[in-house]
DNA sequence: TAACTTTGCAAGCAATTATTTACTTATGGA
DNA sequence: TCCATAAGTAAATAATTGCTTGCAAAGTTA
């Protein structure tokens, strides 16, 4: 019976939850599972979580703490847009790409649920990668190096395509996807849009 | 006690899981919630569906034959290559909007289930997709139209992000979605990295 | 050492799941 | 009109769900 604090195991917890979910699916996330994938038994989790909702969404948490706050830095920084845009779009691409379970929890557990904390925080989750994208570009046009006629709404819509055919690439086959510079292939491509004609 | 054949019955099921996938979310398509919707006793499902996992499976079927077959005929088409994109893209962005739950479905129940069958199904409708939007790609390429120098196949990736960024957006604001022009505006903002330059 | 808190477990909880059962009744062609 | 078939039901099925309980033992602090 060897005992580690609430904080290992919560981190236990959520990493399991991460590869249940990709190796099986959403569906045998249960609580009898994790237990079972972190090595102890179904009633020690509710010491740790007070129920299986608090542990999705404190790997959403993970994710703002994580990643949008790492974009957020990002998007912030003074170097020349282009350099910036690159950076912002491959950290996404890297993040979904190192932690696996993260892209389908975020976009497919929200929808099943249809929960309402859920729903928000994947909102923002959402929104904040688009606003922040959008600041890039802006910037990029303010400089008078992008095209000013681009809609930056509708080009952020269009950007955040990406890391969601990411994921649903990476269910669809798993293991072999190619990810090999993916996402300067997905760079290339959108930087034509911004470019003055 | 009201009896219809099975034709209607299953159509009647099919439907009746979309709009409890709208309404509610994934996690309530239960077979006793879909009888409540239809109205039909619980066992009376399964007189015309030999499981819950065949009614998902029908529903997919649909996409293919509705959807998917319309988009072939588009994309086969002889008129001109600038036409058909964007045909094909409103067409996809149309049927998606008018058959609400069948972007949660297909983007949310495979890598729910993670059933083969089911994924394998998605693969299909997701890859002939990328497929066709590619052969009407390469042919504005060939007609001398579009730059040469585009990948195809990365530009169908970044093409169906479109979609799939549309059935977030729909999960995310349920009804209040802006759907005013939206395959305009992002086949606007594609067509400019087909442009020569 | 004593007292207290935290972490662990096995067992049991009520609720829900998809599916099957045994039986009834309506419908449509002979 | 007869009768097989198709379509309906209520109720039971076994399995699984998230979660709680009661108690034991390990760690921590005094």
């Amino acid at each position: 019976m060897e005992r580690k604090s609430t904080n290992i195991r919560q981190e236990e917890i959520k990493a399991a939850v991460l590869s249940i979910i990709f190796r099986d699916g959403l569906k045998k996330v249960s609580t009898k599972n994790i237990a079972k994938e972190v090595g102890i038994s179904e009633g020690s989790i509710f010491r740790h979580f007070k129920s299986k909702k608090e542990i999705i969404l404190a790997i959403m948490d993970d994710v703002i703490n994580d990643l949008i706050e790492d974009l957020r830095r990002t998007s912030l920084e003074n170097s020349p847009p282009a350099d910036r845009l690159y950076n912002y779009l491959c950290k996404t691409v890297t993040y979904l790409i190192e932690n696996k379970g993260i892209t389908i929890l975020l976009f497919s557990e929200a929808s099943y649920e249809n929960d309402n904390e859920m729903i928000t925080k994947l909102n923002y989750i959402f929104n904040s990668q688009k606003q922040l994208a959008v600041k890039i570009i802006s910037d990029g046009i303010a400089m008078g190096l992008w095209d000013e006629a681009v809609p930056v709404t509708d080009f952020a819509t269009l950007y955040m395509g990406i890391p969601l055919s990411l994921n649903i690439e990476m269910v669809l086959s798993r293991e072999k996807f190619e990810r090999n510079n993916f996402c300067k292939r997905m760079y290339d491509l959108i930087l034509k849009i911004l470019k003055k004609s």
